[in-house]
DNA sequence: GATGAATGAGCATTCATTCAT
DNA sequence: GATGAATGAATGCTCATTCAT
């Protein structure tokens, strides 16, 4: 039993483990689910463990069972938050959409998740920058992803003439400020309002102000 | 104790009390210019108080004679930072010049100073964000200033067809975000290389792509 | 719940409780050789009873339907390891030979099972002393036995000029202490050396070290 | 002031330094006196630094201040204690003396101490050999270096027909045990009852029953 | 009967802050 | 006025034990 590779052990053992495995998952799941909220309103430096396990409604036991510390808790978090969303936008993403377009899209997406999960947007884009190095990395690559996805519609669609290289980055960076702002103070996110200064801000560069504005 | 207004205070008793607190406020600006390395390498939230007295070189007394705690300390190291940082990008703009020329001549300072004095820039934008509700705040306030300041350009210098209402705040977001990451990494911040990228990044929006570069 | 006496318990309901006893018997017994292992390995304080169960290959629950508890297991081992080899120690001793040639007998058998089982030999003599108030009452009693038997030949074969009444718990624990340190440090117990000399540590102060050393 | 080898700082600061040093090591020998009574009684598993510390009268924070935790404060205590006890058997033994005498001088010391301070011997006795690897070693030396001491009289005044190599040690372990049993049992050592009969054991083997018996 | 997920009491340890000297 | 020894509240974590399945 304890010699099987690993990749084998879930399937060798049949419905059993597999059953198991997915108990812990959703346990897991539910268990992140609860401490969105403590981490969205304490913080995650003044977040303790005991008020995560309470609400989540579990045993101390249990929390150390399932994660290695907090900082694994919000750590397994982040990414939940960071994974869902991405789905979700690139969902909202029509790929044979024009670039201008689909920027326009996953943005409109970005800003009504923000809108309808402020706490998870308040994890992810104010508490991760100050949970500790790992974290700070973590959002750091997810600026740096985000960047990616915006770059790409430079050569295709808006040759010639684009930004300087920082640009992107620093955009996304600005963005997320934006909702940083909102969602620090407690204030709701309104897509309708930012949708078109958003755009405005992301793409205008490429190509001219006046068109980005039309 | 004594039922003097406090903006009154230091000049009511003459000489004495005004050396007095000339000493103490000499004495507060070493303790901070030590704090500065000490919290931008271990960071707001590991860094001690013990460790903060003992680059001082002072008693744990002493400092709690001159501050109410760290965060005291950290938000008093903060305002030292941002006030000096202000007057001499201050005094790099010329009032006479365009607009434009103003925006560049305040960004090469900001550059250089970040470049000249790592540390003070990282606990001011990479540390501030993380120390608590109140320096986040500060650190929210900074970056408003910094907005209105680019802000005062629009009807001047390039009027009509300007960015939208929400630019210059993620603009200097962007701008605090792309020297965030050089200071995090430890990676010295190159105000030549930067110093373009960033003018049109902050400017090219106002007068379209194709000027800014110029 | 029922009110026989314990000691009639087993044999009062016929075949199937019988079998069931042996059963359980059976079952513990094979924990309990398990749990030795582990016990020496990590030592008492430090051994888990996860990790004797895992040993075993059976779940917590049962363990804890079979022992009271971490001690009571290690006591319950203890017992094990000291019977056996006790059993073993009295078959290995011809009760017609004089009794230096019973202490020879004895003492060799001694070390031949610490050479054969150091893990057996590590629980019993340098764990179980460390293992609480009760294991270690029972080490105590282990000594006291084995220094028993030793006095045994103290008017039978060795009259007269004797050593004095304390001698043969000194000795025995004298002994313990040799083998102690080979075991600590995981050096093996070399019988052909010891037994010489641990045959005339033993029996020396009662025939004078000249005779013992024949 | 942080620069300077350590073995200069003392005697460079003056007396201040050298008074702070004498007092911390007053006050850390008055925390280690009391805690042999926390480690008599409780013995060192089940003694927790709580106890210690409302013992001592002292808060948490000045204990960990002056001790690494829980166990240094226990071998820094095994120190204190073997170090005064030999230093007292040392003075007791007359150099000059035949070594028959000189143990016998030693033991009486032994005997002494342990009547007098059974809390200290129960520590260095009892517990010693319980606190984990390197008390348990510091334990081991202990015996080592007391074997040792016995057997220097070997060539000098009872050369020839001696005791075989393990004799030494095996010995001094039997010492311990013998005071061992009345330590955990909360017997008081009577020193006049064991002096002969320890003696006995100790030279015996040296110079034939019937010698040492004189 | 067996299982192991859940429990939570209990412990070591850190560090901002106070106050007697 | 300066000092730093002393404080103890607060927290993360382990592991023996229970009990619903």
């Amino acid at each position: 039993m304890a010699s099987l590779p690993d990749h084998l052990r879930s399937t060798a053992v049949g419905k059993k483990r597999i059953s198991k495995q997915l108990l812990e998952q959703h346990q897991c799941r539910r268990i992140l689910l609860a401490s969105v909220r403590v981490f969205a309103r304490r913080g995650y430096q003044s977040a303790t463990v005991d008020q995560v396990v309470s609400a989540a409604g579990i045993g101390v036991g249990s929390f150390y069972s399932l994660f290695e510390g907090k900082e694994d808790c919000f750590l397994r978090l982040l990414d939940l938050i960071v994974v869902e969303a991405e789905e979700r936008i690139l969902a909202a993403i029509d790929p044979e959409a024009p670039w201008r377009d689909r920027v326009v899209q996953g943005l409109r997406e970005v800003l009504e998740l923000a809108a309808a999960e402020p706490d998870r947007a308040h994890v992810a884009i104010v508490e991760a920058p100050t949970a500790g190095p790992v974290a700070e990395a973590r959002y750091a690559e997810t600026v740096a992803r985000l960047a990616a996805g915006l770059r790409e519609g430079r050569s295709t669609d808006a040759p010639g003439e684009g930004p300087t290289a920082a640009f992107e980055d620093a955009a996304i960076a600005g963005l997320a400020w934006t909702l940083h702002l909102r969602l620090a103070l407690g204030q709701p996110v309104v897509a309708r309002e930012l949708l078109p200064e958003m755009t405005d801000f992301l793409v205008g560069p490429y190509v001219g102000a006046g068109i980005a504005k039309r």
